[in-house]
DNA sequence: AGATATTTTTGAACAACGTTCAGGAAACGA
DNA sequence: TCGTTTCCTGAACGTTGTTCAAAAATATCT
């Protein structure tokens, strides 16, 4: 049976992620290389070819895994189901901000790998983005009553691409003036501004 | 008097910025090489690193480009200053999203270029960036007369920040479920809820 | 166990890339 | 027109991701 070779493809393929995800944390994923993996994970250089598809394919698993932690850190904000849904979001994206700083250039592979051109990111590792937006659904729900499952989910989503989008922007410095220093008071204030927000358009 | 050689200079730059306008709209940042934009400039590959320091720097000059055009988009849709507040957010909104699924592959350019490690992106071009905050501070200070001129700036980065959120990851389709579709509705849903909360925050 | 078949691992080789630089061409000041 | 400076050229370099024939290792069969 091929369970040994199923056992050591494992392996190999388990060593290859480590790797990676150490190199994309001392040097970011301008400075991954498959030669600096491959001497990491102590195998050749063709070894990589036979556990993964592609560099590409490699990095997209460490950035399932950088998803699971963000979505563990993210769950351990939300403790009690009864408590205030703004306080609760508060609560949320200062996580989201504490594992984006802690996990700089992990978090940021997360967000500015791409694909060569054409080929669309598999479903698999779409899925495993699912957890941003589910963590954001009790409290939202609580916020809005009203709304549907399909509706939340969508609202969640966008909640979440908003302040994903200020933490972005804001620890990339594209804009002049204060960048990094005000975040946590910047997201605050958007979502004190959408949980408000919100609750006006509660019927 | 060095007029005519930089006269030369600058109109090889200018091609140089078209050539790589054009590449980049039609094969995307991961398919801009530098023989390419040469090919099409109509000079030899050397002649690039006399015109501009790098690759990554002439990306930049054509971002220049595409802000410029982008900022122009978004002035045309504010006629008049006496116009209700959320009104014009969502025409900014709704204009941002047309230029960037019109001008697909320069937008996601602009967002998505990464220079290497450690060089931060110069202050010239931090500043070409400006005027995606200026056009929402004027009707925004209509919305919140509370705040003072930097408060105002700051919020309108802010605002700024959580609509590209929210068209990038839609753009980019990274979750599963309806993406890009539905992304008018879920910007003009998130720009209403901003519009109310900041409402609701005035004194 | 030994022989054979299958799979996996290896690392040299390849093509493509950004960047450099010595040499030649062109433009300038006299 | 001559000398100088400046620019342009494209071959060459180092580095990159990826491939693939051969070798090593493992599995399968008698």
């Amino acid at each position: 049976m091929g369970n040994k070779q199923d056992e050591r493809r494992a392996a190999l393929r388990e060593r290859l992620i480590a790797a990676a995800e150490v190199e994309l944390t001392e040097k970011g994923l301008g400075g991954l290389k498959a030669r600096d993996v491959t001497a990491r994970a102590g195998c050749a250089l063709g070894a990589l070819y036979n556990a993964v598809e592609d560099l590409d394919m490699l990095v997209l698993h460490v950035n399932a895994r950088t998803l699971t932690r963000l979505g563990a850190a993210l769950r351990a904000t939300l403790p009690d189901e009864a408590e205030d849904p703004e306080t609760a979001m508060q609560a949320l994206a200062s996580a989201y901000i504490t594992f984006a700083t802690e996990n700089r250039r992990l978090w940021q592979t997360l967000f500015e790998h791409r694909l060569p051109e054409g080929r669309g990111i598999p479903d698999w590792h779409k899925r495993d983005h699912a957890v941003l937006i589910e963590v954001i659904v009790p409290p939202l729900s609580r916020l809005r009553p009203d709304l549907g499952a399909e509706a939340l989910a969508l609202r969640a989503r966008t909640i979440f691409a908003a302040v994903h989008g200020v933490v972005h922007l804001a620890l990339q410095g594209r804009f002049v003036g204060v960048p990094a220093e005000a975040l946590r008071e910047e997201v605050a204030a958007l979502v004190e501004t959408l949980a408000r927000g919100s609750a006006a358009a509660r019927p």
